[in-house]
DNA sequence: GCGATCACG
DNA sequence: ACGTACGTGATCGCT
């Protein structure tokens, strides 16, 4: 077997930790993010590579050979941030003392040094692995050389792997030609005027085509399209540059002899210590020798009390406490008084009510509580479920870690201890399984009390941590009087629940399933054989393939059939009308037929899950089923809403905010024009048509107002040409000018939405009216799709975030005043701007009065709040 | 498990 | 990396 040799590109992996990763300090106060996120991927790698050899590969901050070739290239590196730059040093000491390999030289990146070293190490027949953040590294892929480049999505780390025949299948290209590809993309000179302006799509054909960029000039007039020979030929001088400056050096002047870089001990005394100095205990535990020293000592204060004394006995030193963390589950409640104070008490104990009466006990002594993911915990002790205690006496660390970043993909107890309180504790699933706690409680209850009593422990020392950086990044405010309080509100409305008549709603799935047999049937006879439509794969062979419709193109496996394509179509074809019926309908009896009714619990209702930490923006999701996208848009989905019904002698009310990001948009940009659009209550979109088109607002046609509406949708998702002309079917450069024509009627907007991206360039993320912070990364990055995204999200998420603010304050609102006025309507269902209501008939007046005053007066803008009610004895009929 | 598609705001 | 509007979730077919 041959020798396996692995290579780090050292700068660009702790660029990337440094972006991807909270910030971290060690006790001395310096920033540690980079290195820890380093060190994971480092030992992750080296856990599945299991090398022979490891070298890591440095940049040196001097001039390389890119730097002298071309003057602008130094303007494209764009110098570290000083909190990583510190970091360098010592990860470089660490490596050091683990007695790792690392490699620098004057005038070379760590590109070229990667690059040498691996085709040297391929001719002496090794297997080489080359990790890096840059994809330019997958012009050295090979058979024998693995490309590995690590992606941080959400909070996990997942790696890509490329030997050539992945490039060729993610790319259509071989390693070789992504050379290529970046010089005629200009890539690698992002900021060198003059460089050709070619698309990746345009790019890869033409190389598919012509092989590379010397060949592709001989045949340049085999180009057909014009623009694309005329930019060529104009800067072929810069592709070649670009290119050059693209390609990795491989033999580079280097004296490093492989066999040297053999790995061999790295768990060395004095790596112990650094890490230790670093504070990264989750790491120390690889240390073998230092592994016991890891401190799990904390579970040795772990008790456990059931008899009635020792209960009272903890539940008055929480009293006297005055604070408090807990944890709760079906086989009992873990309690921490302090840090060295954890008791699990049995859900038996008290005679079974030890839940009550500890949430009494903490309710009317007004102790500060502490735990995490309190609305899965609110069926234990319900008690709690006050907005009002919440916001004051409550501390929910899910909440916490996600408003600090709401970029991940989940939020657990282990990652929380982890990244706040620098503890490895083991997750349900690990410990348990599959199996719930009430089932393990009986086979291994001490196993069960100690993860009861680590949980609550966590939340006791983590507690100021997550609350110091809630601080930090100026959000207390936001979480303790909208997000806290909220919870109380999600709760209340999957407990309640909605009515379904799962009955009715079948009858009508068998009449969309009666319309799916006949549309099935025209389908395959007009198509000449049977194939499942469901299939875009065969859908797309028999459509562009063996029916000849021309215009199939886009996606990596195939054609796509997507309804904007096929629309497109539909006129020319009445097949592919009926491929678009048949898919509304499949939809409506798949999703909303068959799949609500599979969700009506035992009561007749429907229990939806709100969850509040799955978005980027501040909105709330819903899931299982998600009640936020029944169908509305169209009569035969819209009729579904029919079978959601109140409970008997009851109705709905439906409130709704109107226009409610472009009223924010207006607020925050204080543009006159739109505010005065606002200010005199007419129909917005109309409105916008006759500025923008400069036509009195009478002759303004329904074709003028679609733009106009169009335009304002792309506003506030962050517009694009591209994508205002995708929408509404017109060519880029009109789509060009309807945006400056709208800008130049609101040039407040223009403004607020350049500071928005200057803003998030500047600082790293993006703020709502109400302090909740997006962080858009994507900004530095120096891939223009990515930095685009990023320009969309800092212009889009402040306006949805505060949109998501305010409907949040609402529903506290709501939810208290209901209560307080002794009113037994209760909210079922958030839509985003959206609330609806199950109402006594007898309330439904002074309830609908009562929403609009909650919803109107949660915020006081420039420009007036409106929300519009109507009341009804189905959704269908409420909206 | 992932991509394509389509439902909503 | 998110392959060009922003933000979601469920279902299907396919590997």
């Amino acid at each position: 077997m041959s020798n396996k040799l692995v290579l780090i590109d050292g700068n660009s992996i702790m660029n990337r930790a440094f972006y991807g990763v909270r910030d971290l300090t060690n006790a001395a106060g310096l920033h540690t993010n980079a290195i820890y996120g380093f060190l994971n991927i480092m030992f992750r790698i080296l856990g599945e590579e299991e090398p022979d050899c490891l070298v890591i590969a440095f940049d040196v901050h001097a001039p390389t050979f890119r730097h002298k070739m071309y003057d602008a290239y130094k303007g494209t590196r764009k110098g570290m941030p000083d909190e990583l730059r510190e970091q360098v040093p010592y990860l470089k000491k660490l490596l050091a003392a683990m007695n790792i390999t690392t490699i620098e030289k004057e005038g070379y990146e760590a590109d070229d040094l990667l690059g040498t070293l691996a085709k040297r190490a391929e001719k002496q027949e090794y297997d080489v692995t080359v990790v890096s953040g840059d994809r330019d590294l997958l012009q050295i892929a090979t058979d024998k050389i693995l490309v590995r480049i690590p992606k941080t999505k959400g909070g996990k780390t997942e790696i890509e792997d490329y030997h050539t025949e992945d490039v060729i299948a993610r790319y259509g290209l071989t390693p070789l030609q992504i050379i290529e590809l970046k010089g005629l993309m200009g890539d690698a000179s992002d900021n060198i005027p003059g460089v050709p302006k070619i698309g990746e799509k345009t790019a890869t054909e033409l190389l598919q085509q012509f092989g590379d960029i010397d060949n592709l000039k001989e045949h340049i007039q085999e180009i057909s399209r014009k623009s694309v020979r005329d930019t060529l030929s104009e800067n072929y001088d810069m592709a070649l540059m670009s290119r050059k400056l693209a390609t990795i050096e491989t033999n580079a002047d280097i004296d490093l002899n492989i066999e040297d870089a053999k790995l061999g001990d790295i768990y060395t005394n004095e790596a112990y210590l650094i890490v230790k100095e670093l504070g990264f205990k989750n790491i120390l535990s690889r240390f073998d020798e230092a592994a016991s020293t890891v401190d799990s000592s904390y579970t040795d204060a772990f008790r456990t009390a059931d008899d009635d004394d020792s209960v009272r006995a903890v539940l008055d030193r929480l009293i006297k406490a005055g604070s408090a963390s807990f944890y709760v589950s079906p086989v009992g409640l873990a309690v921490s008084v302090q840090a060295d104070d954890t008791v699990f008490i049995p859900a038996t104990a008290l005679a079974g009510n030890i839940c009550k009466e500890f949430a009494d006990t903490v309710m009317t002594n007004g102790i500060d509580i502490c735990t995490f993911d309190l609305k899965e915990q609110l069926d234990l002790v319900p008690g709690l479920a006050v907005c009002d205690y919440v916001r004051e006496h409550v501390t929910d660390l899910c909440i916490g870690a996600y408003l600090c970043n709401p970029l991940k993909n989940d939020y657990s107890v282990e990652d929380v201890a982890n990244e706040y309180g620098n503890l490895v504790v083991k997750s349900q699933r690990e410990l348990f399984g599959k199996n719930d706690l009430t089932e393990s409680y009986m086979i291994m209850p001490d196993q069960v009390i100690e993860y009861m009593c680590t949980y609550s422990y966590v939340c006791m020392v983590c507690r100021s941590a997550v609350t110091d950086n809630i601080e930090r990044l100026q959000m207390t405010d936001l979480f303790r009087t909208i997000e806290m309080p909220l919870i109380p509100c999600l709760y209340d409305m999957e407990r309640v629940g909605i009515r379904l008549l799962p009955d009715q709603l079948s009858a009508y799935g068998d009449k969309l399933e009666a319309q799916i047999r006949e549309l099935e049937k025209d389908i395959h006879r007009e198509a000449g054989e049977e194939f499942n439509i469901n299939s875009p794969m065969q859908l797309g062979e028999i459509l562009f393939v063996k029916m000849g419709i021309p215009g199939g193109k886009k996606t990596k496996k195939g054609y796509s059939t997507a309804a904007d394509v096929l629309e497109k179509l539909a006129p020319d074809y009445p097949f592919v009308r009926h491929i678009l019926d048949y898919r509304a309908l499949a939809k409506l009896k798949s999703t909303y037929t068959d799949g609500l009714i599979g969700c009506v619990g035992a009561d007749g209702r429907i229990h939806s899950t709100f969850n509040q930490t799955i978005t980027a923006t501040g909105r709330i999701s819903s899931t299982e089923p998600n009640l936020q996208n029944i169908p509305v848009r169209m009569e035969q989905g819209r009729l579904i809403r029919k079978y959601f019904v109140p409970e008997e002698g009851c109705c709905f009310i439906d409130a709704d905010y109107s226009q409610i990001e472009l009223r924010i948009m207006a607020h925050m940009s204080q543009d006159e024009s739109l505010m005065e659009a606002f200010n005199s209550g007419e129909d917005i979109h109309a409105l916008t048509a006759s500025k923008v088109f400069h036509t009195p607002l009478a002759d303004v046609t329904p074709q003028m107002r679609r733009s106009a509406k169009a335009v304002n949708f792309g506003i506030i998702y962050g517009i694009s040409t591209f994508g205002l002309s995708e929408d509404l079917n017109i060519s880029r450069k009109e789509a060009k000018e309807f945006i400056d024509e709208y800008f130049e009627t609101f040039p407040k907007v223009r403004e607020y939405l350049d500071g928005c991206v200057n803003g998030a360039g500047k600082d790293g993320f993006v703020v709502t009216e109400f302090g909740r912070r997006r962080p858009v990364p994507e900004l530095a990055s120096s891939n223009f799709m990515q930095r685009s995204f990023g320009e969309r999200v800092a212009m889009n998420a402040p306006i949805q975030g505060t949109a998501a603010d305010i409907m949040k304050i609402a529903m506290i609102r709501v939810k208290t005043r209901l209560e307080n006025e002794g009113l037994k309507s209760r909210v079922i269902l958030q839509v985003h701007d959206e609330l609806l209501l199950e109402a006594p008939c007898g309330e439904t007046e002074q309830v609908e009065r009562l929403l609009r005053e909650e919803m109107e007066g949660a915020v006081s803008l420039s420009v007036p709040m409106l929300v519009e009610t109507s009341t009804g004895s189905n959704w269908y009929e409420a909206k």
